[in-house]
DNA sequence: TATGAATGAGAGTTCATTCAT
DNA sequence: GATGAATGAACTCTCATTCAT
């Protein structure tokens, strides 16, 4: 009465998601050498060896969990991106939208926020591997919706700084512990898209932010 | 005939330097499980007991340097805002400044980066003292001058948010392995300031970012 | 196909008396501190993480062993308690009970004699759990006997003192290094029960100590 | 200005002393693992290194303190040997001596309760010089004052036994943390002399303790 | 004599990983 | 597929002892 081959794949399947949530929320907790792996196996209610059934090591293991992470995210992503509205306002749907999944997932947000920066000292000899899966599913997309706006004269700054620019403040919007409230995550954004600084429009010159920028000694 | 105290404090002085030194360096490398304490003392050059002498333990050697390193940048921020010019223009200089910072010290630089998120995992017990470092020595100054900046009408944003955004940029354009050219560093500080979006609303004249791109010097 | 829990719980039984005997012989040679985990890890043939498996540390290795050790010497004692004979005859089964017990386990009469002495400066933090494990276990139930001598008029000291009394000499008749023999524990019993000094006041017939020195045996 | 031979006598002389107390007052409070050189430098107000001018190494200093301590006893023990009064009455004066002793210099008498059980596992490689120590300075004189008293007929006990019935009593008397009261050292003293069981003298029949000691077993 | 900075062997402990069942 | 007992390399930390001054 062995199971059948679909039934072994669908076991599998369950278990790795077991395994995944398990790691996520211990990771949340204790990073990543706190998290251990007979934590993670006893909050998947599993034995402790059968993740290495699974996964080769510990490492394998979280490269996966980004790899399944980054799945969800991407989704989302190429969603806004296909639709032709104005390089601004998917910018701004990007950040929304994002906001709303580290609502939704938090484990997941907090997961990426922490160790995307760990990669080059979790995963030496795996680096390269793993920011191509960042670059792949995240950030090239978006270099190009900015390369888009830059070429439509809608973006003022060189793709490469806008990206870096605009992921910056994405991640600092739904720091894990942190979180920006709901009702300031419009402010955020018009902040991120037009500057910190007043641009006290109606000026009946229009010379607009020369005030701002004008000191005393810059006025030589 | 033992040596002065004075003598003595000397050496301590000198060994803890040379121990921040050795950490800083290994902590770059390595991460802080990463950091053998061995490691540490071996750069150093100095016996492996003798880090406990000096520090209580891991926990208290990498607190002790935080809070060493935030002292040299307190010292060129206080600086900074006792100037009194436009909120715009000192923070303009803080990030310029703090990108110097990094360029002559990136160990420092790197260690803030990654330590100051992974305070809880790293020192449950001692959180909120280290936090308390972090919000005295750097966060405070920079939001009062947001706050002063919104009580001048300067800035658009409440300035806890403001403070958010300041340094998420700020700590991104210095960041280790991608800090960004000193060329861009303007354009960087300016789309900060002024946003993302170009603001060449449907300007006649279109002297729309001149001052953006332009600054004193340019104009002088 | 995984071990059953009743194979595993059997297994961990064996496991933690492998580890109590080897912690005792080791024990017996080099004291608390000369007992390095490794050694017993080694002299129970086991690796030397496995002993972490079973007990939190070292501290908790050992308390376990009072308590494991303790049992052992408790339903001896519980036995003798029981039997309705007079106090001075159940002092003295108990004294050559533990005699006995002493001569078939050396190294557990050992252990006790030297951690109970150091339960303070050994276990500071759980120094009244210990302490009530020696209260329940052998202290209490002795104490409770010396005041059933008091109040039948058969014991001629204060049960507290007269525990203390009790126990000192059969603890010193025990000893490690020099257990009495056991030719002389009669005369040792009786010593403890009569007094050192010759009570042959000017008997007459002298018939007084008789009973001191002989036993039935020797009347018979 | 290099001091005399004779203030440098002195001041050995004084040095040696101070560091015996601060030995004895922390090895009190931790024991003899727990007893670091560096806080024994420390309470005795010297440099660590000192220590190590005056005794060879950590044993050296013990073993040291176990004779220095040890005359102590001994001064007292000889006035009262030498007094010709009855065996009892001596060996009751010594141990009434000893427990004023003990109350006089706890650290003293907490000592060598603990650290002559130890002694095998302490200093292995000097265990019969040890020994000798105690020997000669006590045991030997307490030991022919028993064989004196079974020689008179005062004493119903082979000296050897007596010796350490005698001693494990005094030393339980003066037990640390559970020192007897002055007002029940008569009746511990006496309890040791003349036993645990009420002698029921005025008995007519002075069948006195035949009823304790007689069980229907014992009486065939 | 005296000091305290310095050393390093050695002990306790953790935890990823393996493997018999 | 699954379990959890077992292992041991590796790490932190302690403390007796040394030694330059």
């Amino acid at each position: 009465m062995p199971r059948s081959p679909e039934q072994n794949r669908a076991i599998r399947e369950k278990r790795k998601k077991q395994i995944y949530e398990a790691a996520l929320g211990v990771y949340r907790e204790r990073g990543y050498y706190g998290a251990e792996m007979g934590a993670i196996a006893r909050r998947a209610g599993l034995g402790r060896g059968l993740i290495y059934y699974y996964f080769k090591d510990k490492q394998d293991l979280f490269i996966s969990l980004i790899r399944f992470t980054l799945l969800h995210w991407k989704e989302r992503l190429d969603d806004i991106l296909l639709s032709g509205e104005p390089v601004a306002d998917r910018l701004e749907l990007i950040m929304k939208s994002f906001y709303s999944l580290s609502h939704a997932f938090p484990d997941i947000s907090y997961f990426h926020q922490t160790v995307s920066r760990d990669v080059k000292v979790l995963f030496p000899e795996r680096e390269s591997e793993v920011y191509e899966l960042y670059e792949q599913y995240i950030l090239k997309p978006v270099r190009m919706l900015m390369k888009e706006g830059v070429d439509r004269g809608e973006i003022s700054i060189p793709p490469e700084l806008g990206e870096r620019f605009f992921f910056r403040l994405l991640f600092e919007a739904v720091h894990h512990e942190n979180m920006i409230e709901e009702k300031e995550l419009d402010q955020w954004v018009k902040t991120a898209l037009y500057g910190l600084v007043n641009h006290k429009k109606n000026d009946s010159q229009s010379v607009d932010d020369t005030p701002i920028e004008g000191t005393t000694k810059t006025k030589c």
